[in-house]
DNA sequence: TTGAAAGCGGTACCAC
DNA sequence: GTGGTACCGCTTTCAA
């Protein structure tokens, strides 16, 4: 059944019918009740193809994750973001075209969205320090959002969470608690995200006058076994720390089974907390709480760069949209102690 | 620049151009290079919407991933599955809508896929039993693919790895190392999966002319609170458990973290071996092997189900194809030793 | 308030 | 080999 012979039924024309179906103000009440009645008993829905050549619009929204490193999308964080967004997609009449890029050719997917009109806009998320794709984005003119920011965050949009003052108030958080020796597992330092985490860390070690010390910093993916292993070579080695904090409750997992090899009890021996927690998927307690991003807080950023990003795509011409956000804070309600050791 | 324009550049008609770009026989070679030199140079693709449109396919198959456990698709599985078919659609030209459903109405949403026409077929996951979604599909003539099976596996073309043998080996491992009281952890058994996994390990004991112990045995979400509420009932309880079989790695951490509270170190005091390991992401090693599902097996599943979908796209009237999978077994290679406690 | 008709940008059949 | 042309199914002027 399509929008002809739906016409053809109702001896109305298609005009018409498309009318009463759009909610055109135009139709009167009476047809326009006809009509639905007609479309809802044929159980016809416009199609979808037809109606995207018509308007020139997508109705579509890629997400192209690289898959360079091995634990991109895997990471639990993408799903919930995706989530979110998926949402928000859905009930704005969009669709979510997932594109996965295996040999690091984010390039060539832009471009070929773009080239075939393919999307009306894109999400770009995980941004390292200069990062290519946006200034290739605004080159084919497709809307963008990036979650997360650049080195420099200005002439595009973009939501980005609070990773410095995060970091900071972690920190502050178990040098409050006697900690003298914290380590900190990052996540891979290219990553815009990862440099201000550390910047937080150390501006919150400066505040106290003490200097971070660089046997006890480390970055890479976020791996359990990053954790895992790093963790095991400082406990064992010189000046083993105190406290971790973990840019990722993977790792913290890792940093968890290290300690619990050595016969460390976290919150009696060992304090741990970490940052992109998942409360009710992998449990965060992991002697300490997780201090920000939560499941449900990964999930809301998604929903809202959906948001930002439909609107962008609604307005072309709008300016920018930049967001900040402060993200929820649980430190303190530790589920036990957290002692120098 | 649009098929029309790029053809009155060319001095040549629109068909001969759309001929030598899709790789027609009928054109002359020296005109089709003069053709791709053109597209080439104006950086030409030809608009999907359009092609969609006048080709009747969609060139994209749909995923719906209901979100009614809050377990779904934020299991590491399923993003490995994607990831895995996001390579095979992208190598032929397809393109992947990821749709999520939160009010559980995944029937209205295959409804709408197939009534608009937006994918030329999707991909099932997670069957239950009897599972409705089959009936659906069929109804709608809607190519579709299961990952899994349902009780009844006829009449519908399905990929499944072998549960039963797969439980029933790693049964037979522990009671090769001398356990008498294992526990099983279980998926939620309304899904297929999880009743074969629970037959293979109780087949298992019945060889050797155990009963299973019911106290020993639960299924649930498999989250890392399920893991370690389970198993810390179960180790406080009478007559604990020498080892436990968990249907994820995501259980098995939760059961890790219920050992270490109790000083229980595993491989050990305690053997916990776990189906639907990731080796790399979340390493495996909780005192035994993973002896089934390693990530790049997922990954590999995701790959032959995207290829069989769309086979069955291309063929529609093919009968159904299913295939049976054994998984990897790395039972035998443990790290350590797992002895009866 | 309704309808006729011209696109949207390709594909594919049929002539030449 | 190449070109004319009728679709694909819907949206959107423009007229009535």
């Amino acid at each position: 059944m399509n929008l002809k012979e739906l016409a053809d039924s109702l001896n109305l024309s298609p005009t018409t019918v498309s009318r009463a179906l759009n909610g055109y103000p135009e139709v009167r009440e009476e047809t326009r009740a006809r009509v639905l009645a007609a479309a809802k008993a044929a159980n016809y829905a416009p199609n979808s193809r037809a109606r995207r050549l018509a308007t020139g619009r997508a109705m579509t929204i890629g997400h192209v994750i690289p898959l360079t490193g091995r634990a991109e999308m895997v990471n639990p964080i993408f799903a919930d973001f995706l989530i979110g967004a998926g949402e928000v997609y859905a009930r704005e009449g969009y669709d979510l075209l997932l594109s996965m890029v295996t040999d690091g050719d984010t390039e060539g997917a832009f471009r070929q969205l773009a080239a075939n009109g393919s999307v009306d806009g894109v999400m770009v998320q995980a941004p390292v320090a200069d990062d290519p794709r946006i200034a290739l984005l605004k080159e084919l003119d497709l809307p963008f959002l990036v979650h997360g920011r650049t080195g420099d965050p200005t002439g595009y949009s973009w939501l980005d969470i609070a990773n410095i003052r995060a970091f900071r108030r972690a920190t502050d958080f178990l040098l409050d608690l006697g900690h003298r020796r914290i380590a900190l597992l990052n996540g891979q330092e290219a990553f815009d995200f990862a440099q201000r985490r550390r910047r937080g860390f150390e501006e919150a070690l400066a505040a106290r006058g003490l200097a971070p010390l660089p046997h006890l910093m480390a970055d890479d993916a976020m791996t359990e076994s990053f954790g895992y292993l790093t963790a095991s070579a400082m406990l064992d080695g010189p000046e083993p720390p105190t406290a971790f904090l973990a840019s990722s409750v993977i790792i913290a997992i890792g940093i968890r089974r290290a300690a619990s090899e050595r016969g460390l009890r976290l919150g009696r021996d060992l304090s741990v907390i970490c940052h992109d927690d998942e409360l009710s998927y992998l449990n965060n307690d992991v002697g300490g709480p997780a201090f920000t991003a939560t499941r449900s807080s990964i999930r809301a950023a998604g929903r809202r760069c959906a948001e930002i990003l439909i609107e962008l795509i609604r307005h072309p011409e709008r300016p920018p949209i930049q967001e900040l956000w402060d993200t929820d804070l649980t430190v303190g309600q530790s589920t036990g102690p957290c002692p120098t050791r």
